[in-house]
DNA sequence: TCTTATACCTAGTTACGCTAGGTATGGACG
DNA sequence: CGTCCATACCTAGCGTAACTAGGTATAAGA
């Protein structure tokens, strides 16, 4: 479970620039190398989420030789809420941090 | 939301020595300078839910001049399991910061 | 006396991540 | 040419964790 921090890990995929759903999950996987190995049913949901949300916009495109893709692309709001989500998670983290280890200082 | 990672939070919080739910409450938010301001709607099922796992045991106390309180303990199952969450969120939190930076390497 | 802090509980809501299915195309291999 | 795999998309429904919103009760302080 990524427990609510899986928007931000989206966003931060598009980052570089945009991409289609199942590149993202590539994307997503070789970054934590492994660790996040995102099922379709995690990440297309959450797509649809974020574009509904204003964060990221879509557009179908066929290549000459490929399949239909839909690829994202964060909207301005995208990009600032990323950088809020990047704080926030700096934030809990270091809270979880703090709480895990305050027993043996 | 806590987003999975409450049940190590709770049982570091017992790590330093027994303690009623509402001192784990008290020492939660202590720790965390506050950011993690759980609701008892939130941890007392928690409590229930370590103690039916067989993490935690429980007593009833009443202290001479105090209200009744039901102390709870790690049990040699919760250590364990206390050493195997911190090494989940080590691993799940060095995950979402690559994650996080990868796009701006 | 009345409020506040302490101290416990639980039924029900919500929302997120995931399971488990479905559709369809392009390329590789025999 | 047929079959299989990787690519590429989708969604209905499930499980469960965290929280909301209530309830009970005692001790201390104003």
């Amino acid at each position: 479970m990524l427990k609510g921090h899986l928007d931000a890990i989206v966003l931060a995929a598009l980052e570089a620039g945009p991409a289609h759903g199942y590149a993202i999950i590539e994307t997503i996987k070789q970054r934590s190398a492994g660790t996040f190995d995102l099922p379709e049913g995690t990440v297309y949901p959450a797509l649809h989420r974020l574009e509904q949300a204003g964060l990221l916009s879509s557009a179908w495109t066929t290549p000459p030789n490929g399949r239909r893709r839909r690829v994202y692309s964060l909207t301005k709001a995208g990009s600032a809420a990323l950088g809020e989500r990047r704080k926030a998670w700096s934030r809990f983290s270091q809270a979880v941090d703090t709480a895990l280890e305050g027993g043996r200082a």
